[in-house]
Order: structure tokens, then sequence, then C-alpha cells
RNA sequence: GUGGGUAUAGCGCAGUUGGUUAGCGCGCCAGAUUGUGGCUCUGGAGGCCAAGGGUUCGAAUCCCUUUAUCCACCCCA
């Protein structure tokens, strides 16, 4: 037990822990030329937050969070998703009273209590963008467009783009009201948490993969066809300038997510298997739900970065390789120590991948081992090249050997 | 929360109808004329056979329980 970790979590090292970096620095670099500001929230925040943020009627808030009472009483949660989180550091902190539109990247841990499974775990990491303050349609795509790019970048082929809109709260109301009202008339024939959700949030019902219910779904009425103007309209626009992007997009009015923030527009990038790696939409009425004296409209996603591995491992695409050792430094005798370290100090500070031996082993062993980490040069330091203040350096990949001068080592690999 | 598969060395796996000191490949360590890698060869270390209980003269192997892990459903990233 003391040797194993927690289910549903994961331990980053080798390669995997090296993609992971290179998709984080690929999302900082490309955040950097959208003028997008990374925030690092807490791990854990107020469980009323996520209730209030995430909706009491999700599923994430009812059985999936990690809740706990800590010492002085207070209900604390691990943050199972990144928005709620950034919404109350924009505005306990007061972002709103800027120059809007707040832009703001996170790249965070998440907890969800589930059952882990392929592509699933109780702790993963997630890199998102809000935007706050904008309501026109070119928020959303800012943050598609950014979607698009990194998806390039990487090097993803097989993950596309859905959309949807549920509408306002307005629309969403006659909605509600037709969906009910579709739905009663089926009751009898809907299973038993669909029911429960009718009464709830309707809108759930829809995401119900049992087949009775899906069947009946299928010819449910649809949030599209009771957008109002200003809804209708915003995702006519959407559309429009999506297509003018030149990003090609599929409407999926089966699209809802699974949180209840969202407004007008949906999305999400799926992959080949049907895998969600991106979710995400616009929010326009969850900042005035934490704060009442706010109202100010979002959009935002959340990028899970474990999918990313996952898909980037069953398209077969390589990221880019991790830098190779340029020299190792080969210590012959315990009197070249001192000497040969320093030399090993002064190529790592004029930048250079520089390794050495700390296990006092013979010479051929340390070559062995410089070969096995793809050393790119070796050179062997003992008392006879101190004596003569030169040494040879090898390339491994020609085996060819160079005489260089100890103190012109730095010039000599510049 | 529900259902199925798996659990033997660091990793990947064998292990016959229960029968001596549990094997193989890779990896790791050391050596093959004393200070030079890759290939090859030799040797070595490393396992309470997931844990607990039971059946038996005898269990990695059969039975029960637990735990973990993988996969699927729900839902999500």
């Amino acid at each position: 037990m003391i040797t194993q970790r927690p289910k549903g979590t994961q331990d980053w090292y080798g390669p995997d822990m090296y993609k992971r970096t290179v998709i984080e620095d690929i999302a900082r670099r490309l955040c950097k030329r959208y003028h997008i500001k990374e925030i690092i929230t807490p791990v854990f925040e107020h469980t009323i937050l996520f209730q209030r943020g995430v909706g009491e009627t999700t599923d994430v808030v009812q059985k999936e969070m990690y809740t706990f009472q800590d010492k002085g009483n207070r209900s604390i949660t691990l943050k199972p998703e990144g928005t709620a989180g950034a919404v109350r550091a924009y505005l306990e902190n007061g972002l709103y009273a800027e120059s809007q539109p707040t832009k703001l990247f996170y790249i965070t841990q998440a907890f969800r209590y589930e059952n882990p499974q392929s592509g699933r775990l109780r702790q993963h990491h997630q890199f998102g963008v809000e935007i706050f303050g904008s309501a026109s349609p070119l928020a959303e795509i800012e943050v598609i467009t950014l979607l698009t790019e990194f998806i390039k970048e990487l090097g993803l082929k097989g993950v596309k783009l859905y959309i949807n809109s549920i509408g306002c709260r307005e629309c969403r109301k006659t909605y509600n009201k037709a969906l009910l009202d579709f739905l009663k008339q089926h009751e009898d024939k809907l299973c038993g948490t669909c029911r429960e959700r009718m009464q709830r949030n309707p809108l759930r019902v829809l995401d119900c993969k049992v087949p009775t219910c899906h069947e009946i779904i299928e010819t449910a009425p649809r949030t599209v066809d009771y957008l109002d103007d200003e809804c209708r309209e915003h995702f006519e626009e959407l559309q429009s300038l999506l297509t003018e992007m030149n990003i090609p997009f599929k409407v999926d009015t089966g699209i809802v997510r699974g949180l209840d923030y969202y407004t007008r527009t949906v999305f999400e990038f799926i992959n080949s298997e049907g895998l969600t790696l991106c979710g995400g939409g616009r929010y326009d009425n969850l900042i005035n739900e934490i704060d009442e004296k706010q109202d100010i409209p979002a959009v935002g996603f959340g990028f899970g970065i474990e999918r990313i591995i996952k898909e980037l491992e069953t398209e077969g695409v390589e990221l880019a390789v991790e830098p190779a050792v340029d020299l190792y430094v080969g210590i012959l005798g315990k009197e070249s120590k001192a000497a040969a370290y320093k030399l090993v100090k002064e190529l790592r500070q004029a930048g250079y991948i520089v390794e050495t031996d700390y296990m006092d082993r013979s010479v051929r062993a340390q070559m062995k081992y410089a070969n096995k980490i793809g050393a790119k040069n070796t050179m062997i330091i003992g008392a006879d090249e101190l004596a003569a203040g030169k040494a040879n350096i090898k390339n491994m990949d020609t085996g060819n050997e160079t005489e260089v001068v100890l103190n012109k080592l730095v010039e000599f690999f510049s």
C-alpha cells in the first residue's frame, strides 16, 4: 500500500513527462501570441463555488467531487475543472475593473472521483482558456482558432470540431417547456434517472444513452429550433465567421455538455473514436451566478492533456525529440575528480548539456554509459590529460577523436 | 454506482493433469591483456508467485474473500 499510488492517479516521468512539457510549451507559446496571460489558482476552493459554478444538477457536483472538511470546519473541494476557479479569481481580484476583455489561460490538475478507464483518471490535467467581457462571436472564434492552431502544432489530424447552440436563459425557458411537454408524453417509457432529470434539468435528458430513451430522444425538440432572434443571429454569425476563417466544423444538435453554466455556444473537439479531447463554450450567466453584482459574458474551454498524449499515440505522432547530451566527461582516478568536474561545470554554464560519472566506474563502463544515454561526444579526464592540459574529444557517431586544449573547451564547442 | 478481463524479477511474458532449489527475453551490474562505447561472449544480482484464508502429504497452479489494475456503461477532459 505504501508504495502504491492512489487509484486513478499517475506518476509523470520519462517519455510521457517529456511529452507533457512539450505540450505545455506549445500551449504557452501559443497563448503568448494571442496575448493571453497565465493564471494559477489554488487546487482547492470552497465547495460552494463549484456547487454554484458547475451546477447542482451535474454529475460532477452530485457524485464526483473530492470534498472534505478542513480543520477549521470549512467545506473544501479539490477543483474538478478549471473555469470556476478562474472566474472566482477574476471577480475576487477585480480584474473586471480593468479594460476588457480579460484573457486568461491555465494549465492545472483537475480531480474527479469516478472509476478510471481509458482516457479517464481521478487526477487529470487540463489546458484551458477563458475570455471574460466579450459577448461577440469573435470571442468564440478567438478560442476556436487558437484550438485549431494548437491541434495543428501538436500534429494531430483525427480531431474534429462540433458546435451547437443551446440558447440563452430565455430561450432555454421556452425550449425546456417544449422539451418537458414532449418528455411527458413519453414519460412511462423513460428510465428512472431521466424521469428525475426531467424535473431538475430537462436538457440533460438528451445525454441519456439508454437505448429506449435514446429512441425517444431522437425525435425530441432541439435547442437550435427554439433560439430567440439574438441567439440565432449569434449562432449564425459564428458559423459564417468559422466558414470565412476556413475552420471546418459540423453542427451537432446533440451536444449539450454536462456542465450547467453554458449558454448559447457549446463546442467539442472529438477524435475518430468519439472521445472528447476538448470541450468548451460560452457562459454568459456564470459570472452573475457567482457574483450577482456583476453581469459579464464569457467564453472558454478545457483541453485534456492526458487525452492529447493518448491521441498522439493512437495517431502515431512523434513530438519534438528530447535534447541529447552534448558531452560526457569521463573521470579517471580520484585525483582527477575536481578538475574534471570543473570542466563539466564550465561547459554547463556555457549552455551545453553535459554529463559525467558519479559511480566511480571504470573507463570502459563509463564509455558504455555514455553510449547508452546518447552522448554526442565523450572525453576522458585523467592525470595525463591534466598534466598536458589537453584531451581527446571523441565523436560517438563517427568514432573520430580530436585533440583539444582544456582551457579552450568552451570555444571548441561553440 | 454497475458489469467483464487480469495479477509470477525493474519491464514484457512462460510455468504442462497440483510434485524437488520458479524459468525465458529485455533491462541492470561485472568481466573478455592493465585508460575508450555500439556487435558478440562469459558470469552475477534481483521473486513471501498481489494480500489473507481454505482444501491437500504437498499449492504459483484448485476454492473463497479482499485489494489493485485494465476495459466497458453512466458522465466527462
